[in-house]
RNA sequence: GCCCCCAUAGCUCAAAGGAUAGAGCAUCUGCCUUCUAAGCAGGUGGUUGCAGGUUCGAGUCCUGCUGGGGGUACCA
């Protein structure tokens, strides 16, 4: 259990003894929330319950809180309980407490952190599933990392988690990309097949044509048109494919599944559920096109299943694929990461759920607003239509999988990123993620430097924690105490930049410490202290290396 | 037109309705014969876009403005 709901229980008690001795009148509690105050000398929680029960209790706030803090019961973790106007109830941990994370964190380093918020029930985390006509450009960038990450961040929340790639063969984009590799086919072998303005510019398509004649010769010239086409599409398909493996892989995120989005089409998924929503009179035929009536779960309008044309739209694949995921494979809990420009898509999903009879709160679609590229000041547009995409494979080569990362991962979910190329490399050394890297790396030197110098391991595995009590050492060991909390946040906001903000500060505190505190001595007489300190040392990385895995930045031992 | 998001130090960004709004970069001043100076300490820098409101308390919530981005198809 957190500290900080131990606290809150234990104000709840306090306030109850308080009534029942009468220090306090009869009132309904209010919620009670415990913060952390910003400055270090209000303690390391704080509770504002006095002033938002000072007109309930129709009594002064101090008042309240000094009622309230003497009846509060005792605790192991908490030293001290202070009262500060205007009514704040502040506590301080015992510094024993703190000591005591230590031989926690040695004995599972691994799940030092965990908290259980998902009860080991399942969440598919669904991300990056960008068109598979082209490379991945660094827009998908921000969507991999922030899905990935999620994901990593909901496992250690409790969640068990599945990372899938939504492959969207089906639809007109396909068509469009399979059509444009045809031309490009045709034009490797010196036909004249012009592009239209639908069609895709890239040069990439170039490649990808050249590619195919290189390995299929003119083949399919002699083929009927379509049958060519199909073809292309398929071997197209599998091409991008590659180049998409690659880039995430570099990116360092592995998917569980890949799933088709053609298959709900092929396997009578899609059949299934017209037929189950047909059935509820969910479903009805207005201008030739068949409509699913989200109108009655209270959408401002009604949304087409299947065109006049007899082709089903995109909300035929959501709907779809979403029965697919909670009725079929069963997931407790979906996680879409999306886009900001599919904020309205986004927003018909929870009709959706209702209209398959699932609880809307199952699905949450996680926006991020948009990358920006810059080069030489200018704004590089990303879009494929053009000919010139940034992929991710070049700005990862350029800069590196920790820097990029890092980058993406240290703003918030909703804030536009300008991400400038020219400052991403040229800024290397001044990259944050060095900064967190640095420290974890001081670390795995301090514990190298000690082994040479005689403190292997087992001579200090038993140092003794009592010795640790320098205001440097408890402000390290107070921020290590932090990261479950971190962690519960950034589950429960999906948003792992807490996460990077946290690393910074662990880092910061871990450099005062190593300023202040030297570990190995060359005087016998801190053999002792050098011992307890080494036992610090390698919780304090083991710690970073779990904050830096959460983000999926990898963890030097030197730099 | 309507809907959503954003606006915080010179720049890039944090800040679960709490106490004196914080980091990094940039800039200025100091600190390496001892565990990594990719570091540390300190200085400069703010009317949190504007105007109201709710609250004991607002950067945070509500209303209205201004400016920027996104979205408003039988396309995905």
């Amino acid at each position: 259990m957190l500290v900080r709901n131990q606290i809150a229980d234990l104000v709840i008690a306090a306030l109850q003894a308080a009534q029942a001795a009468g220090d306090l009148p009869p009132f309904d509690l209010p919620p009670i929330e415990i913060g952390r105050p910003k400055d270090a000398r209000h303690g390391d929680y704080a509770s504002s319950v006095a002033m938002q029960s000072a007109k309930l209790a129709r009594m002064a706030p101090l008042a309240i809180a000094e009622a309230v803090a003497r009846h509060m019961p005792a605790a192991a973790a908490i030293a001290a309980v202070e009262v500060l106007p205007p009514g704040f109830i502040n506590f301080r941990l015992a510094d024993d407490w703190l000591t005591g994370l230590i031989p926690q964190i040695e004995a599972d380093a691994t799940s030092y952190g965990n908290v259980d918020l998902g009860h080991g029930h399942t969440c598919q985390v669904e991300f990056i599933s960008a068109n598979p006509t082209g490379p991945l450009h660094m827009g998908s960038a921000r969507n991999a990392v922030l899905g990935d990450s999620v994901a990593r961040v909901l496992e250690a929340a409790g969640w068990v988690v599945q990372r899938e790639y939504y492959l969207n063969d089906a639809g007109t984009q396909m068509r469009t990309f399979a059509e444009t590799l045809w031309r490009r086919y045709r034009r490797a072998h010196g036909q004249d097949a012009p592009l239209e303005a639908h069609h895709y510019q890239g040069t990439y398509m170039v490649d990808l044509a050249q590619r195919v004649a290189a390995e299929h010769g003119d083949r399919f010239l002699h083929a009927d048109e379509e049958a060519a086409i199909a073809a292309l599409s398929q071997i197209g398909l599998d091409l991008v494919m590659e180049w998409i493996r690659a880039a995430a892989d570099k990116l360092r995120i592995h998917f569980d599944c890949w799933f088709s989005e053609k298959s709900l089409y092929e396997d009578g998924t899609f059949d299934r559920v017209m037929t189950s929503l047909r059935g509820a009179n969910r479903t009805t035929v207005r201008d030739g096109a068949e409509w699913l009536l989200t109108s009655e779960y209270g959408a401002d309008r009604d949304e087409v299943l299947v065109r006049s044309s007899g082709q089903p739209g995109y909300y035929a694949s959501d709907v779809a694929y979403h029965y697919n995921k909670f009725v079929l494979r069963g997931f407790d809990r979906v996680v879409d990461i999306w886009a900001v420009d599919h904020q309205n898509q986004a927003r018909r999903m929870p009709y959706l759920m209702q209209a398959l009879g699932l609880d809307p709160q199952r699905l949450d679609i996680l926006l991020y607003d948009m990358v920006r590229l810059y080069r030489d000041g200018k704004e590089v547009k990303l879009s494929k239509r053009s000919g010139d995409i940034i992929t991710i494979d070049e700005v990862v080569d350029e800069v590196g999988a920790d820097a990029v990362r890092f980058l993406l991962l240290t703003r918030s979910n909703q804030t536009v990123i300008d991400f400038d190329l020219n400052l991403a490399v040229q800024q290397n050394d001044e990259n944050p993620v060095f900064y967190v890297q640095y420290a974890h790396a001081r670390m795995a030197s301090i514990l190298r430097t000690a082994a040479e110098r005689g403190f292997e391991h087992a001579s200090w595995a038993n140092g003794d924690l009592a010795l640790l009590g320098h205001p440097s050492e408890m402000t390290l060991l107070r921020k290590i105490a932090e990261l479950p909390e971190i962690v519960e946040k950034a589950a429960i906001q999906l948003a792992p930049h807490n996460l990077a903000f946290y690393a910074q500060e662990l880092a910061a505190v871990f450099h005062a410490f190593y300023r202040d505190c030297r570990v190995l001595s060359s005087d016998p007489a801190d053999t002792e202290l050098s011992r307890a300190r080494l036992r610090l040392v390698a919780a304090t990385k083991a710690v970073f290396a779990t904050v830096l895995g959460l983000l999926g930045v990898t963890a030097p031992e030197s730099m």
